[in-house]
RNA sequence: GGUCUCGUAGCUCAGUUGGAUAGAGCAACAGCCUUCUAAGCUGUGGGUCGCAGGUUCGAGUCCUGCCGGGAUCACCA
């Protein structure tokens, strides 16, 4: 990359010239700003401590020392404690020529050592998807494409929550009020079918506590003498005990839940390499608790619980087992952790999970610390923020959920009314159109997620539908389209970017050196996307190029252009475009069409 | 209350390890299609980067305090 070369050169010239000894990780190297001449610019006034000159004079000496070091340099030129570098029209051109057909640009190959698991999704079995789940779908497929760009061996793992009490509540449900009945007959996906359960029984079971509430019991009362509580927690012993008729029915409800869920994921564009349910995990751990017991790591109360004091990392006591020594949450995290490791030896654990969750996971690591587990320093928390509505967070239970297949269903409306809206469509029925109308619609959603730093929470207002102009999904499609479009023109011409000789001198224009530098950042960004585990920097970079190209498209001409050697650039430049955007877009997960 | 996190234009968001005059989009207004796709491009207006200190050549970015929002601290998951 261009500003290594130039941050080895500059320190080559602080410690030659002034006797200092940095390294290239101190000297800061930026694109130049837009109203300064030049391309790169070189921070002075950290090396005057070596020079001990004016920024001015600093500059200036480093600046006739890289001139003389870098071929590719052409001139410079120093404002303040500025030093700003000039790069030859022949450095972008050889760059254009070297790169624009290699399919592999900015991605590293697939080394097998040190693979990667990320968990995502992670669903539980009593409600269907909403927007929050949408949320960390992306997410977790985004990164997935990402670190593996980087090289990465990914697993996409998924854990889902298919046992406990809330399914419990939910067969308790359909066999009070809905005995007999099937989603297909019902009409709805299988998943929403059991999610109506759930709520109906959350709506019955409050009346029940309230009722009791008034007749004088306290809230904790309440909860443990309804009825309702009782009999759940009596099909969860139940469950646990394996009784038959139990377990079939609890099977037969996850089925159709199951089925919901992989509609959903087909049109979400989400696979996992392996799913673990918790019903076949829900029981590990307990040894590593055993484990620690016998280390010492933890202790058991007179009452037969298992904690640790976690005092000594500024935490409180946690519990691990239960006084009747079954497992709670963290128990099978820490068995399903242990399992990973044996089954992949990862190099990197993530879990994509909410920032609630943000202690559950600090817990988690200081345990596996506790017992030894040195490995768990490997595990990476992806916390990413909640998705509020105007009223704020979503709740399940209030019914202010954004379902996520009425959301892609929304999507796909959009894309149509805005495609007719624009005139273009001739064919409303036709099978093409209908593909583009999903390919824009989810593109529109996933760019509309991503784009946001996945660490923030982030705001989605339902009465305001998600856009597709300005810095949106569609407008980087539309931008793809638009090339493969020239392209096919240019192809009926006889022209081909692949004409591309580097020895003829041609001038470029600042819009083509811009969308030059753009493309010669791709690696960086990647890399960068990557480190920081944000697609977002994917998204943003994916805007900035369309936008950049844009201009460069309605301010030159390409095809109308006279001189042969600026059209095949041009077209050069427009192809190695049109595929970085396809590419980057595509590690979002989102497709681009050849036109719109 | 303890811990963590966020606060940037009317709204939604960018802003790499501190760097030049803080950027986009939406919304508002004004322009550009006999010419490669106008889902585009150009221009105008809009800011005490929550507040107050500090660190230094330089702070939206780092430190401290305060104000405001959110999360979390269960024999729930």
């Amino acid at each position: 990359m261009i500003e290594r070369i130039i941050a080895w050169s500059a320190t080559k010239a602080v410690n030659q010239l002034y006797g200092g000894k940095i390294d290239p990780s101190s000297v800061v190297v930026q694109k130049t700003k837009p109203d300064f001449e030049g391309d790169f610019t070189v921070i002075i006034f950290s090396l005057v401590r070596f020079s001990k000159k004016s920024p001015e004079t600093t500059g200036d000496e480093l600046g006739s020392y890289l001139l003389e070091d870098i071929s590719f340099i052409s001139s410079y030129n120093v404002i303040k404690g500025f030093l700003n570098l000039t790069i030859r029209n022949e450095y972008w051109i050889e760059f254009l020529t070297d790169h624009f057909c290699l399919p592999d640009y900015g991605f590293i190959p697939v080394d097998e050592n040190q693979p990667v698991v990320v968990e995502y999704s992670s669903p539980n079995t009593n409600k269907p998807l909403h927007l929050g789940h949408v949320r960390n779908n992306l997410i977790g497929w985004a990164l997935s494409e990402i670190l593996k760009a980087n090289g990465k061996r990914v697993y996409r793992v998924n854990l889902v929550n298919d046992r406990g009490i809330h399914i419990c509540k939910t067969m308790l449900a359909y066999k009070k009020w809905h005995p007999e009945e099937i989603p297909s007959f019902a009409g709805i996906k299988g998943d929403k079918f059991v999610g109506q359960l759930y709520v109906q029984y959350e709506q019955a079971a409050k009346k029940e506590r309230e009722g009791l509430v008034a007749a004088g019991l306290t809230e904790e009362e309440a909860y443990r003498q309804s009825p309702l509580t009782r009999e759940a927690l009596e099909l969860l012993n139940r469950w646990e005990e394996g009784e038959t008729g139990v377990r079939e029915l609890w099977h037969t409800m996850n089925q159709w839940v199951y089925e919901g869920f992989d509609q959903t994921y087909r049109r979400l564009g989400i696979t996992f390499d392996k799913i673990y349910y918790e019903s076949d995990t829900y029981l590990l751990g307990k040894e590593l608790v055993n484990e620690g017991v016998e280390k010492g790591a933890f202790f058991k109360k007179d009452d037969g619980s298992v904690w640790v004091d976690l005092g000594a990392n500024n935490m409180d006591e946690k519990l691990l087992l239960r006084s009747d020594g079954t497992s709670v949450y963290i128990t099978q995290d820490l068995g399903t952790a242990q399992l990973r490791f044996d089954e992949f030896n990862p190099g990197q654990l993530l879990y994509v999970v909410g920032n609630e969750q943000i202690y559950h996971f600090d817990v988690l690591k200081v345990v596996l610390k506790m017992l030894g587990r040195e490995w768990a320093d490997r595990i990476v928390h992806v916390s990413y923020g909640m998705v509020e509505l105007p009223q704020g967070k979503m709740k399940s239970r209030e019914g202010t959920v954004v379902d996520a297949d009425d959301l892609m269903d929304e999507m796909y409306q959009t894309a149509k009314k805005t495609t007719a809206a624009l005139g273009k469509l001739d064919n409303p029925d036709d099978h093409e159109w209908q593909e583009l109308f999903e390919m824009l619609g989810m593109g529109a959603l996933k760019y509309f997620i991503l784009k946001v730093d996945p660490r923030k929470n982030m705001l989605f207002n339902p009465e305001e539908s998600i856009d597709f102009n300005g810095n949106t999904g569609p407008f980087i499609q539309y931008t793809h389209a638009r090339i493969r479009s020239l392209l096919r023109k240019a192809a009926a011409k006889g022209f081909s970017g692949t004409d591309l000789k580097t020895d003829q001198p041609v001038e470029l224009h600042p819009k083509e050196k811009e969308v030059l530098r753009l493309l010669n950042d791709f690696p960086g960004i990647v890399a960068e996307a990557g480190k920081n585990l944000s697609p977002a920097i994917i998204a943003n970079y994916c805007y900035e190029l369309a936008r950049e190209y844009n201009q460069f498209y309605q301010e030159i001409p390409v095809l109308r252009e006279k001189d042969q050697n600026k059209l095949v650039l041009r077209l050069a430049l427009s192809s190695f475009t049109g595929d970085v955007l396809r590419r980057a877009m595509g590690l979002l997960g989102i497709s681009v069409p050849e036109k719109m």
